[in-house]
This record gives C-alpha cells, structure tokens and sequence, in this order.
DNA sequence: CACAATATCTTTGTATGATATTTAATCGTG
DNA sequence: CACGATTAAATATCATACAAAGATATTGTG
C-alpha cells in the first residue's frame, strides 16, 4: 500500500512495513513475557478469546483471530497437548471440534491479567497516541477485511 | 472501581491485536501479487532496499528490516538460488557478506513500479486516513527500537 | 605480538502463517 | 431417500521469525 506521491519503490513511504516491522517487534517484546506463562503470542490470543466465552469452534477462532484451520489446527493441538485446552468434537456435527479451557489454562488468566501493564511499562507513548493508532489501525483491518476476496 | 469496559484481556481493547491481524491480511493480500514477481513480502522488502542502494550486508539489511541474520540468512539463499541476488564474502572484512542485485533482480524493478498502486486499488480508505496511519504505527516502532533489550 | 573480547554470519530447533489438497460430515434438492 | 454440493478440520508443503549456539574474522589492550 503506497501513498499517491513520488517513488512507489522508497521503503519510507510505504505503509505496509511499518505495520510488518511493528508486529514483529511487539511479537519479540511479547515472546519473554508470554514465555513464562509458556504461550506464545497467537496462543495468548486463543486463551482471550476462551477466556471470554467458551465453547469456541476452529472456525470461529478463525473468524475472530483472522486466521484460518490450516494455521490453527497445529497451533491448538500444542496446546492441548500442554493441557491448557481440550479439543472434542462436536457431537451434534461431527464436523466441528470443540475448544475450550482446561482447568490449568483457566489458571493462567490471573498471571495473563498483568501482561499488558507489563507491556506498556517501558514504552515510550503516550494514551492518546495509542489510542489514535488503535482506532486507525482497526480502520484498516476493517477495509482490509472488505476487500473481495480473489478466488482462483 | 473497575469499569466494564477497561478489562485489560479484552480482544478488543488491545493495540497489538489489530497490528498483528492488519500485518498477516496486508501479506495475505501482497502474496499473490508479489507471487506473479516471484517474491515473497520480505524478499520484497529486501528488493526495495536494494533497489535504493547497494551492496548491502546482512546486518544492514537487518538494521533496516528490523530483522535479524537468523532470519535473513536463509531467506538470502533461497533469493541468491533464484537468481535475484548475490552473496559475497567481503574481502576487506571476511566476516562479512556483501548483497547485491543480479542484472535479473535489477529487470524486476519495473514490473514492481506497479506493485502499490495494485494493493491500493480496492481499499476503501482515504489517503488522510493512510497517512495519519503510517505517522502513528512509525511512532510506535521508534519507542519500540527505543526500549531497552530485555536480558535473559 | 598475544589473546581475550567483539563482531558477523550461519546453523539448529521450535512455532507460526499461507495456500492447496484431502477427508469426513451435513445439507439441499429432486 | 439419493447424491452432488457445501462445510469444517486436518494434512502437506513452503517460507518466515526468533532465540541460542557455533564458527570465523577482526579489534583492542596489555
């Protein structure tokens, strides 16, 4: 994605590397945090999600993380393996397999509960800031989301 | 007191969430794109520096990238075996390795001259919008190169 | 000059992510 | 009810990313 004015090539103006060096950054500040909760970054997302409400499906893990079975199947199944979730299938529709947290990863949620503040302690930017970015960015994931999907 | 909406493990409320899902929907939407290039996004970014201003060494294309040689090492070999770049040992300094274009990464760089205004096509987003985006997520990954290294 | 400290890159092991393909279950329609 | 279309996960393959450890080369200091 580029903005209408001079070289399209310059990596300045660019606003998708931004966004990509950002991720990478926060995911290599989150990692030490969320390491000694033994849980990554895209696995801390899956326990908010159960943390809120449970049951969830594959798919609707998906939905709400942007990812979809092919990225979350391994991903969940190292977690059960970890004895944070359970995975069943759903025997109402045998296609579907039903996460949900296990007591252990229920356990987890109160050391989660000072991740962000841990996060945020040595960050140099201030709230409104951060909430102006959050509010663009969502803006994005939204249009993003729009877009028609290319099928081959 | 603590109000509904300040739960600290709300999906919604969290800044990084959304960076993270606008990074992996931005790449989904550039793969097939710079698929037809022959890249990968990185590989991409890797270009586009090189494009500016070569040689390049691993560490400085890292500097740049905010990616380390751990990563690059052997995203560079896979570019080097498609005929993209080279890899030189640096005769001034052995420990180092020179990056440089080949005349066939030089012949991509018009077909990518059209590789932005493509991704922008379909997005419903205002250029205000964009540019406001781009000034607060590079805000956020100077305080995020500013902090100090968490040691182990 | 010796040699410990440093710098640069490579290698290894683990965990994502993406697409494409496959498998199994359910749905819809005649 | 039959059966093709659709849906939901799982699987396969490739390419990042990261941390930590390893291999070389260079630097700095006594």
């Amino acid at each position: 994605m580029m903005l209408p004015d001079s070289d399209p090539l310059d990596l300045d103006r660019q606003v998708c590397f931004p966004l990509y060096a950002a991720s990478n950054l926060l995911n290599r500040l989150y990692r030490p945090i969320l390491a000694a909760l033994g849980l990554t970054y895209p696995q801390y997302l899956v326990m908010l999600v159960l943390w809120k409400h449970t049951p969830q499906t594959v798919g609707s893990l998906g939905d709400m993380l942007h990812l979809d079975s092919g990225t979350l199947t391994p991903l969940l199944k190292r977690m059960e393996k970890a004895g944070l979730i359970s995975r069943t299938r759903d025997a109402t529709d045998e296609r579907r397999v039903l996460i949900d947290v296990t007591p252990k990863g229920r356990d987890l949620k109160s050391a989660a509960a000072r991740v962000p503040e841990m996060l945020g302690a040595g960050l140099d930017i201030d709230a409104e800031s951060i909430i102006e970015l959050r509010s663009r960015v969502r803006a994005l994931v939204a249009a993003l989301k729009g877009l028609p999907v290319a099928r081959s």
